[in-house]
RNA sequence: CGCGGGGUGGAGCAGUCUGGAAGCUCGUCGGGCUCAUAACCCGAAGGUCGUUGGUUCAAAUCCAGCCCCCGCAACCA
């Protein structure tokens, strides 16, 4: 009988920088998906790899001097090299400037274009550089990019569009009718309400602006722009061709799941299916969008330096206890947390005292009761039946807690069988028996009770913690167990004499002794940031000098007279309060010679209302007034602005009376 | 009325879709035990399930309003 494929993808990583802790776990997780599928008799292909291309690596790779393929390869390579420490063992690390993916990425476009789905136009709007994104007037937040906050500037650019709308009808109905489509379900009303309904807009699929990128082979000008270059490796990898695909291909197509982060939810439950639907291909089992791992408290900045990267995890407690935090403590469904305080707190508790010192203390008692002969007497007691039922029925809840991708309360039913087995011990107390001659055949039937039931949950482990798994088995002198035969209680070897020297799996920490080593990190984080930060000044050396000096868009002339339409005053503000329902306003009574008037600023993240109060202001005074946020402004206050949008508030420099004009 | 997520014992979370005795891990306190990594086992305290109102025999769960927190930045999943 042939094994049944499963074909499984992480997205692939833009290499933009070095991945953290919040980016392993996606891999960490995929990998924990791909070993337990594996155990359990699939023939898995578990794909992963680096998304490489787009403005943003191209400027990077400019400001440090390399080429972008330069920089990408270096990146690619430190993913990698994270995802080996990881101990993933995904089948295939694609890189989106592989030949083999550019070659099928620009048939693709070709075939696309020929049956009419892509057609060339211009795109006319509001581009932000930085995100690499066309806006519309009505989709601007004051006048500034959505996305990011930042300016925008008018652009006009030829570009190819996708047909997305001609196949939303069809799409809509394959939500409707494959609830386990998007997963977790809330994401699906999410992407039908914002996206589907209100109706679908055509999606540019090539850019000019930049070069670094997959060349559209029948129009140079243009590169192939990211979504159609990024989501297709999910199928050139495996050897889709529209000339003709490969066998590999038949077999695993369509992928069962494609495990995501939930930011990108929308590319995969929209733009990637409506791609395979004018490609004629059937569309993926599933898309998992999974919640993301935060820092808590503190945002995470690697200014601050205190951005967890899983190598230094992986130094601090091993790769084994990183693999176990993220898996243990991201939810389901909601964003999970970390701090150093938490991952010191479950290495100890659970990975120490709970798993360590149970396996410490079953090797322990057998080599010193039996000299380390482990041997099933036949001599049982009443707790025995309790204890086997629920060893051999872990099985089924891990495996029922996996079918639904509960990756985390699978690893807790593992702890489960475990935390059982320390009661054991405490049940039976074999330190009594031991006492006791005629107790003896009863130790030894303890003693393989616990050797079999490590056995059987190392075996469960081993998905999740596989280097600590076979530690577990070489300490008693055996092997990992088959899948199907997890629900079989007694298989282990009777007579088989483990280690005399057990290894401690998991040495205790003390916050204390952590506390410095990570302090250590951190520091050499920021000072790495900040020589990098010198770095770049100093290269920009000219301007370095004149770093105050900044340059803008230069306006149109005007005239005296219009200049002289300009009504500037003097205002004190004599009182001022926050917005309601709105994140950047502020409200200011201000004072302007005898009359007051209400002016709304957009100051709120450089002033707090209490330190407005009192201060001597420029002000606008005979701007036709405007309602923001629900709210009255009748003038405006006027503010210095740096390049990273700080705003400084002028004030008169000599004490000048509220209300004395300003010419 | 910008979008989205959230508010459950000291901490971190589950439970909410499909109403029906408030649960898990950690921490705290008390007890037990000594094979083991000061570990393990048992017990206890501790919650008006953000708030107000509604539906219901019954609401953490359904409905309506309100309050508060977080992200919409990046080093991005």
């Amino acid at each position: 009988m042939t094994k049944k494929p499963y074909y499984m993808t992480t997205a692939i990583a833009y290499t933009s920088g070095k991945p953290h802790i919040g980016n392993t776990y996606e891999i960490v997780l995929a990998d924990s998906i791909a070993r337990f599928k594996r155990m359990q008799g699939y023939d898995v292909w578990f794909q992963t790899g680096t998304d490489e291309h787009g403005q943003k690596i191209q400027e990077k790779a400019e400001a440090v001097g390399i080429t972008p393929k330069e920089y990408v390869d270096n990146v690619a390579g430190e993913v990698k090299r994270i995802w080996d420490l990881m101990n993933s063992s995904y089948n295939k690390f694609m890189r989106t400037t592989d030949e083999d993916h550019e070659k099928v990425v620009q048939k693709i476009f070709k075939k696309l274009y020929d049956q009419g789905d892509i057609y060339k136009s211009a795109y006319e709007g509001l581009y932000c550089t930085p995100c690499e994104s066309f806006w519309t007037e009505s989709q601007l937040v004051d006048g500034k990019c959505p996305d990011c906050g930042r300016e925008v500037k008018p652009a006009k650019e030829e570009a190819y569009f996708f047909r997305m709308s001609k196949y939303a009808d069809r799409l809509i109905e394959h939500i409707n009718t494959h609830p386990e489509f998007i997963q977790p379900v809330s994401r699906k009303n999410e992407m039908m309400n914002n996206f589907l309904l209100p109706g679908l807009q055509d999606l540019c699929v090539s850019r000019t602006s930049f070069r670094w990128g997959i060349p559209v082979d029948f129009d140079p000008k243009h590169v192939v722009y990211v979504w159609l270059d990024a989501l297709t490796n999910y199928i050139t990898k495996i050897g889709y061709d529209p000339d003709g695909s490969s066998e590999m291909f038949a077999k695993y197509w369509p992928a069962d799941l494609h495990l995501i982060g939930k930011d990108i939810v929308r590319f995969h439950t929209i733009y990637w299916p409506i791609f395979l639907m004018a490609l004629d291909l059937p569309l993926p089992k599933q898309v998992f969008g999974h919640p993301w791992l935060l820092q808590g408290g503190d945002k995470m900045s690697k200014s601050k330096g205190n951005v967890i990267y899983a190598d230094d995890m992986a130094d601090l407690f091993g790769v084994d206890a990183t693999r176990y935090f993220v898996l243990h403590e991201m939810p389901f469904e909601n964003d999970g947390v970390i701090t150093w305080d938490l991952v010191i707190e479950r290495f100890n508790s659970d990975l120490a005292n709970i798993l360590g010192n149970l396996v410490n203390r079953t090797v322990s008692m057998s080599n010193k009761y039996f000299d380390g002969v482990v041997r099933s007497t036949g001599v049982t007691g009443d707790v025995d039946a309790d204890l086997k039922a629920l060893v051999t029925g872990t099985k089924a809840k891990v495996e029922e807690k996996m079918e639904k991708l509960r990756v985390a309360d699978a690893i807790t039913e593992v702890f489960a069988l475990f935390r059982r087995c320390n009661k054991y011990i405490d049940e039976t107390t074999p330190w009594v028996l031991a006492k006791d001659e005629a107790q003896h055949d009863r130790l030894s039937e303890v003693l393989y009770n616990l050797a079999e039931s490590l056995t059987i949950g190392a075996s469960l482990l081993h998905s999740f913690l596989p280097e600590t798994a076979e530690k577990i088995v070489v300490q008693l002198s055996t092997t990992l167990r088959e899948y199907d035969q997890l629900e079989i209680f007694g298989l282990y070897q009777n007579g088989t004499k483990v280690t005399d020297t057990p290894e401690i799996l998991f040495a205790r920490l003390n916050a204390k002794d952590v506390m410095p080593k990570i302090e250590a990190i951190q520091a050499a984080q920021k000072a790495e940031y900040e020589a990098e930060q010198a770095k770049l000044n100093g290269e920009a050396a000219p301007a370095k000098e004149a770093e105050a000096v900044i340059d803008i868009e230069p306006k149109a002339e005007i005239t005296y007279d219009q200049f002289a339409a300009m009504q500037f005053q003097v205002g004190e503000i004599i009182a001022c309060e926050a917005v309601k329902k709105s994140k950047k306003l502020l409200c200011s009574q201000v004072k302007i010679g005898s009359q007051v008037k209400q002016i709304v600023s957009g100051i709120k993240a450089h002033y707090t209302p209490e330190e407005m109060v009192g201060k001597k202001v420029m002000v606008l005074v005979n701007l036709k007034p405007a309602t923001l946020a629900g709210v009255v402004s009748e003038g405006m206050l006027l503010c210095a602005e740096d390049a990273e949008g700080n705003l400084a508030l002028m004030t008169p420099e000599k004490s000048m009376p509220a209300g004395a004009e300003i010419c």
